[in-house]
DNA sequence: TAGTGGTCTAGACCACTCC
DNA sequence: GAGTGGTCTAGACCACTAG
């Protein structure tokens, strides 16, 4: 049943009105279409139907039948523009997102035990290297530095080295981060906040590298993120990997800001 | 006009039902009440209104505000439970997502010259070792492996290692990869697919530090890809990038899956 | 200019969950 | 049991755009 070249009005799966199982109709929809596309029987360029005509062979109402494929378009599996209608997407296989997720969670679900331990700590001026952290000078008045070692069952697992700004965060300077990470302080410390996020891969330094039981010189994946809320910078970090310990991953992503697993 | 810790029935922002500007109802309730949210004003647990009454005050109809609402907690900034109502979501800045981009996008869109140079191409039997890009043994019969460099203003930018199934991808072994790169002429080849993506840090060995103009041993940034389409594996990937060269960049996101920029 | 998707509405029913 | 969000509908108008 493989369609020809750019075929026109394909056929929608088998759809009965009333016998799915569990889940939303539009849900279902969703999902039937998306096997059609990714199974290959809808190639890439297929004419889909009018929104009309779909809603009435799924039985749905158009309300319905436009969420469905709204969906679709914004995960990237179909185009849709008014008057030509609707077809499906050329795959953009190249683009994918990866997450960053919290250290912590992290390392406890590969089933380690995660422990953080305070290296240092100081309360100090701002000074123009801090720019480097956060992006921009951090201005006049104190900053809290601190670096610390994220470990997994007590092997050193990731390097954390912080900057904060105690006008926001209050507290940061009198917080001894022994059960409470700092990132994990800040979250509970400051309203709400924006923040970007930087990944490069970096030669860990000879102080790093005793850190983190590396040889010197090995590659590190290094995370830097910046944090503000309200318009004032919050926190900067920089968290290094071991490049052999550490790894991002993703499962698929037709487009960049969330793939069919619906993030 | 500062919240107490846990209010009840935060005040919307100014909401003249009709004079708004551009965009869509939905997007500008979405808009004001991220605002308000980020702003501070509304601070991590408090409680909203009811939809009904939020329609009200907004001056929509309920569904409106319901798709608003919905955005928001998809998003991250909100949880709704049934019964317990709608309230400002607590702040998870620690996970985020970042976006790897399509290689030729990127060259140019920092302005520079992309040109894509095969250094290689064999037909030859499937291998082990073919595993390691793959995920999973290549089977039976042929692979097409090449490398290639990619080049901004003809310096190497990344370093590419590439396997095919001709199986699938019919015309690999012929393609000659001079105008179209590897990735961007299997994008048309094959109907649709998914991938999964890991990303790395590595230390360069010697031959890819050549090809790449390092120092061996400089820290790279890896990017293994794999793309399979209707359950058989189409291609394995590894992009290998100078630590130095490139980077990963995500501007905010609450919630990995797409934050709210909206992709 | 006609066809298509984009959005909105008023009302309805349902499922979940806290009390 | 009652309150809340989740979903669906039938109909309507609008905006964009290809022909």
């Amino acid at each position: 049943m493989s369609p020809p070249l750019r075929p026109t009005r394909p056929e929608p799966g088998s759809a009965p009105p009333g016998a799915r199982k569990g889940g939303t109709r539009h849900d279902h929809i969703v999902e039937d279409i998306r096997s059609l596309i990714v199974d290959g029987r809808w190639p890439p360029g297929s004419q889909l139907p009018v929104e009309t005509e779909l809603a009435e062979r799924y039985g749905v109402s158009r309300m319905t039948m436009n969420k469905a494929l709204g969906q679709l378009a914004r995960d990237g599996f179909l185009v849709r523009r008014k008057k030509s209608g609707t077809q499906v997407a050329q795959p953009r296989a190249e683009s994918a997102v990866v997450a960053i997720v919290d250290i912590r969670d992290e390392v406890r679900r590969s089933g380690r035990a995660y422990r953080f331990h305070l290296l240092a700590r100081r309360a100090r001026p701002g000074r123009e290297e801090d720019a480097l952290l956060l992006g921009a000078a951090p201005g006049v008045g104190e900053v809290v530095w601190l670096q610390g070692l994220h470990l997994a069952d007590d092997r050193p697992f990731c390097l954390e080295t912080r900057l904060i700004n105690p006008a926001i965060a209050e507290g940061a300077k009198a917080q001894d981060f022994t059960d409470l990470t700092p990132g994990g302080w800040l979250l509970g410390a400051v309203p709400w906040s924006v923040a970007s996020h930087r990944v490069r891969a970096v030669n860990a330094t000879a102080a790093e590298a005793k850190l983190l039981e590396l040889a010197v010189g090995e590659a590190c994946l290094e995370i830097v993120r910046r944090t503000q809320a309200a318009g004032e910078w919050v926190t900067g970090v920089r968290l290094l990997y071991p490049g052999s310990e550490h790894q991002l991953v993703a499962n698929f992503g037709p487009e960049a800001g969330g793939g069919p697993g619906r993030g």
